[in-house]
DNA sequence: ACTTGGCACTCGGGACCAGAGAGTGCCAGC
DNA sequence: GCTGGCACTCTCTGGTCCCGAGTGCCAAGT
C-alpha cells in the first residue's frame, strides 16, 4: 500500500470532482484513470484517505469529496501552475493594453481577471506606503489655497487642496510656494513616500519663522494622505459568477456577497500574504478566518513595479476550483500589470 | 361599486404583499384594513382588478399579487413619498459627513444608500459634460511631459500627463507654459467644461506656430477627456441585499448580478430620467428595457449642484419593495449630496 | 343595483411510501 | 497486499393522498 498511489488518488479525486461536482466513487475513479488497481483496491484508499481526514463521504453511499485540507495536499504536492494557453496570454495583453489611467488599469484588471478565470476578482489599489516619490507639485488655486499633487512610482496621483493661512497671489508669495516647492522634491523625489513623509517634517525647520506654516500645511495634507490610506482601496469584478456555481455553497451566497462589501476585511486578507510577488497564496476554505467566505478559497499574489510588492490581486470562487488554472491566470495577470505600472510610459 | 374602493384594495394588497411577501387573499384583507365591506365584495373587486391587469393570481387557489401595473399604479396615485424619520435624517448627514474628496463622498453615498434601503445602491460619478471648469492647472514634469488638470465645480479632478513634443525645462519653456496656462484659464474658468473645449479649440490658433502644438496637445488632453468620458463611471453596493430577499426573483440572482456588471448598462438607465432634480423615477419590473432586470424596480434621481443635474443615483430591488419608503431615502440623500457637493468647504 | 353569506371546486404543498441506483465495507481467496 | 463478490445503507425520485387556503358563482337580502 504505497502512499504514492494514495496520493495519485487523492488527485484523481481532487480533478473528477472539480471538473463534475459530484461526489466520486471508486469505480468510477478507475474508469477514468490509469491507476493500475482494482476498485477495491482504491475503496481501501480512500479509507484510508478519510482516516487522515484528507476527503470525507457526506453521507454512507455517496462517493468521496475533498476535504479542504486535501485540497491543501493537492495544492502544495500534487499540482504544478499550468502555463496559460497562448490565446489567454494574448488576451491578457489586449485587454490590458490602452489603458490611460491607474484606475483604468485597475478597472481593467479586475475585469480581466473575473472574466479570464469566471469567478470573483479582487484587485488591491497600489498603496501609497509602499511607493516611492516621483513628483509633488504644488499648485496655488486662489487666495491662500494650494493644490497639493502627488505623483508616485505606481502612476498614482493624489491631491488635495489645503488652506495655508496666507495669500498667495503676490509675487512673494509666489516665490514662497516655488521655493517649497523645489526643497520639497529636493528631499522627497526618488524616495519611499512613507521616509519622505519623515523628512519633509524635519524640513519644515529650514524656513523661517513667516513662512513655516506654508510648507508646514502642506506637509500635513501628505502626512495625512499617508495616514489616512483610505485609498487602501480594493475593487471588485464577476459577484455573478458566485450565482452560477452555487451548489458549491451550503446556504446561500449571501454571506459571501456580505464579506465581499467588507473592503477592510478583503484588504487584511490580501495583506497576509508572501512578500514575494513570485509565490501564489492560496487560502482554502476554513483556512480562511472570515466567517462567510469559509466556503470559499483566495488565490493571490502581490503585484508591483521593481521587485517590490506595492498591493495584491486574486480571486475568490468556490473551494471546489481548478486551482492550477486559476493559481496561472492569476500569477500571469499580476506579472502583466506590473509590468504595465513600471512601464513609465503608461502613467 | 365605486372605483375608489376599487383602488383602496389595490393599495391594501400592495401594502400587504410588500410586507408579507405571500399572495394575499380577502378574507386577510378585510381583517387587516377597515374597508368597511366583506370579503365577498373585495372578492369581486378584485376579479376586476385582475381584468384590469393591476393584479394577478399565481393560481387558481392562491391570493393576489401586484402586476407592474399595479405597482405603477399604486406609485403614481396611491402613494405619497413618506418623510423619512429624524434618526434617517440626522443618520445621513453623520454618515457623509466628514468625507475628504469626490471618491470618499461617492463612495460614501452608495454605502448609505444600500444600508438606508437594504437595497442595491447605484450612484454615478459626477460626469464633466454636466459640469463647470473651476481650474485648469499645467504641471510641468519633465522634459517635454506636462500633467494637465482639470478641477471641475463638482470637486471632480481629473488629470494625465500629455507629451508636448518640445523641451519645456528651459527658461523659454517655463515662460510659454505660464502664458498657457494663463489664456486657458482666461477662456474656460466657470465655464461649463463642454463650451469651454470648444472655446479652447479656437484659442490654439492666437498662439505663434512654434508654440502652436504645445497647447495644441493640452487642448486635445482635455477633449479627449471629455469624449471618452470613460469616467462615466458608476459605483454599486448593497449587492448582498439581493440574496437577502431572493424569492422575490423567480430564477436565480445570477441575471440580475450580471446586468448590474454592465456599468454601461446602468448609466444609460440612469440617464433616461427627468431633468427635474426634484422628480424622482421610478421604473418598474417590465418596464425596464434590460432583460436581468425585468423583476426589479430601479428607483433614481439627479443630482447636482445648484439647479445643474450632473449625475444619478438610485437603488435597485425587487418590484415587491417599499416604494415610499425607498423613494423619500433616495430623494433625501440625493439632497444632501448636492448640498455638499454645492459647499466649497468640502471640494 | 350592490352587497353578502354560503358552498362547491381547484390547486399547491406537505407527508408518506416504495423502488432504484450508487457506493461502501468487509471478507474470503489468490 | 490486491481482488471479486456480496450484503447493506443511504439518497433521490416519483407517485399518491390529504389538507387548507382561496376562489367563483349564486341566490337572497337591503
Amino acid at each position: 500500500m504505497s502512499e504514492d498511489r494514495r496520493l495519485h488518488v487523492l488527485r484523481a479525486i481532487v480533478q473528477d470532482y472539480v471538473q463534475t461536482s459530484e461526489p466520486v466513487g471508486s469505480k468510477a475513479l478507475v474508469e477514468r484513470h490509469q491507476l493500475g488497481v482494482s476498485a477495491a483496491t482504491v475503496r481501501n484508499d480512500m479509507a484510508l484517505l478519510e482516516e487522515e481526514g484528507l476527503i470525507h463521504a457526506p453521507h454512507t453511499s455517496a462517493g468521496r469529496v475533498p476535504t479542504d485540507l486535501g485540497y491543501r495536499v493537492f495544492v502544495d504536492r500534487l499540482s504544478e501552475i499550468k502555463p496559460l494557453s497562448r490565446g489567454e496570454r494574448t488576451a491578457i495583453t489586449q485587454f490590458l493594453h490602452g489603458a490611460v489611467d491607474l484606475d483604468d488599469i485597475v478597472d481593467r484588471t479586475v475585469r480581466l481577471l473575473a472574466s479570464l478565470t469566471r469567478q470573483v476578482a479582487v484587485v488591491q489599489y497600489p498603496s501609497l506606503t509602499r511607493s516611492t516619490v516621483r513628483h509633488i507639485e504644488l499648485v496655488p488655486v486662489g487666495g491662500p489655497r494650494v493644490m497639493v499633487v502627488l505623483i508616485v512610482n505606481t502612476g498614482r496621483v493624489e491631491q488635495r487642496i489645503v488652506d495655508t493661512g496666507r495669500d498667495l497671489t503676490t509675487v512673494d508669495g509666489e516665490a514662497l510656494v516655488a521655493r517649497v516647492r523645489t526643497r520639497i522634491n529636493d528631499v522627497a523625489a526618488g524616495v519611499p513616500f512613507r521616509v519622505a513623509a519623515t523628512s519633509l517634517r524635519t524640513l519644515v525647520e529650514e524656513f523661517p519663522e513667516g513662512d513655516r506654516h506654508v510648507i508646514e500645511s502642506v506637509v500635513t495634507a501628505l502626512e495625512e494622505a499617508l495616514v489616512e490610506e483610505r485609498e487602501e482601496r480594493v475593487v471588485l469584478a464577476g459577484q455573478a459568477n458566485l450565482a452560477r456555481s452555487r451548489g458549491d455553497f451550503p446556504r446561500s451566497i449571501g454571506p459571501i456577497l456580505e464579506a465581499l462589501e467588507e473592503h477592510v476585511v478583503l484588504l487584511r486578507l490580501l495583506g497576509e500574504l508572501s512578500e514575494d510577488p513570485e509565490v501564489v497564496s492560496v487560502r482554502i476554505g476554513h483556512e480562511n478566518p472570515v466567517s462567510g467566505l469559509q466556503s470559499t478559497s483566495l488565490v493571490s499574489v502581490g503585484y508591483g513595479t521593481g521587485n517590490e510588492r506595492v498591493a495584491s490581486l486574486g480571486v475568490l470562487g468556490p473551494t471546489r476550483m481548478d486551482y492550477p488554472t486559476t493559481m496561472a491566470a492569476v500569477r500571469a495577470v499580476a506579472r502583466y500589470v506590473s509590468d504595465i505600472l513600471g512601464d513609465p510610459r503608461s502613467n
